[in-house]
DNA sequence: TATCAGCGATGAGAATACGCATAATTTCAA
DNA sequence: TTGAAATTATGCGTATTCTCATCGCTGATA
């Protein structure tokens, strides 16, 4: 965790400073508002603690700035000012919390830490197999880079395959995904869909991707890896060693 | 945005609900801890303001359990303790803020507002995309520089989209957004409200940005941008010719 | 290699979801 | 209290997707 502390000398501050430190946080202290923005430029930062009369520029403007510069960083204002017109246009600029001085060290710490730890934890879910990529949140799946219009069974099932790949799925399971346990249609529609995907896949190049396990179901490995490490096998043995899989094509 | 309060009756609270609810926020006003957990059972609520001195049970232990069933929704207290010893066990429990009793009205508002913009990831209170720009505080929205008239309900969708632009959003997730209580009115009625968006959109040469995911909702995207890149979603230049999702105008 | 069960592909009808106009109802300010 | 604006409900034509029957083919097994 590192945090950039700017504020003019003060005892309580040096203080939290250290406090800080001990509590294993890398914490870097500039004067300005201008050494805070030259930091920025270098570091990423998890936290930004100002106050607002900084000599150089006043607080809500520099993070005005720091917002206009689209640093996320969370940011907490620490100020004598009580008045409630200052802290609203702290906030409105884009701070996200406001201690008064004298602020209280135990306080302090907790609200710090209450906003480093919501800083964390926002990424993106995006999978992916070779040139297949599937973004779990806008349902958009690409190939080499070309997006497919995908419908929505047939989004649900590359999901699956992909949230599981490596597996071989039944066609119950892919029933399941797909619908929820009630008024299941016929198991033959799971091959309709895995037909009209591997026709999608193919355009753009990802062949081979769905292979069928005879008598099973369907697994999604990428091609090239397979091919390349002669130890990757399918997931069951086959006694006469005649391939196991059938590609479509 | 949707707000659930926890808290005996007070005037302060009350009168916040109204404030709130003026402002356009969804609030829900529950009065004891288990009435609260079971709200979160049924609905997502963007912003969670509770009191500590609930009848049924602690709210530092209202606050865990519900940090243990992996709510991230934040929270801030409303408390009239100000010992900071309270405040600390408040935080370590799971608080994102802490306010005293009696509180100033528009600190609290643009503390919520923080805090809900936070949530998203958001550091400024400012949203755009392409030629779209909306502000969280005042609720205006623009197109290429000329201000929109929306409805509330129209601007509350709006914010939902660009909120969590890129991400597919049901109309599930918009009746939970809009509405509070038990009274949520037909789904049918997001795609009124949508199509009333584009319309207004449109007019000012934004056209395109709210795509119909087939069978799933909607999603906002700068198409400027998306038919650009190829490392983003691109809904209306698919590779293989065939039109996937469909825009109104 | 004969046989049979499982698989791939196709296309048409059924089922479903959507867009938008319009009507009914509610809300709110004058 | 009343009228205008906002919200909600409804209805229907259209677009899209799902499902299933069918047929020819493939692979497993003896």
């Amino acid at each position: 965790m590192r945090i950039l502390i700017a504020d003019t000398d003060s005892v309580a501050v040096n203080h939290l400073v250290k406090v800080l430190e001990k509590s294993s946080y890398a914490v870097d202290h500039v004067r300005t508002a201008d050494e805070a923005l030259n930091m920025f430029k270098h570091y990423d930062y998890d936290l930004f603690i100002t106050e607002l009369n900084l000599a150089d520029l006043p607080g809500e403007e520099l993070i005005r700035q720091l917002r206009r510069s689209r640093i996320a960083t969370p940011i907490m204002v620490l100020s004598a000012r009580m008045d409630s017109s200052t802290k609203v246009s702290a906030f409105s600029a884009g701070a996200d919390d406001y201690v008064t001085k004298p602020f209280d060290m135990n306080e302090a710490q907790a609200r710090i830490q209450a906003l480093t730890r919501r800083a964390y934890g926002i990424s993106e879910p995006r999978l992916r197999v070779g040139p297949l990529e599937l973004d779990l949140e806008s349902r958009m799946v690409s190939v080499n880079g070309h997006f497919l219009h995908l419908t929505s069974k047939e989004y649900s099932i590359l999901e699956l395959l992909l949230l599981r790949k490596g597996a071989v799925l039944t066609k119950d399971m892919f029933l399941n995904h797909l619908y929820g346990g009630i008024d299941e249609p016929e198991m033959k529609i799971i091959d309709v869909f895995i037909c009209k995907l591997r026709r999608k896949l193919q355009r753009f190049g990802a062949e081979h991707m769905i292979t069928t396990v005879w008598g099973r179901g369907y697994i999604l490995q990428d091609p090239a890896v397979v091919s390349n490490s002669a130890n990757h096998v399918a997931p069951q043995t086959f006694s006469d060693g005649t391939p196991p899989m059938r590609q479509a094509g």
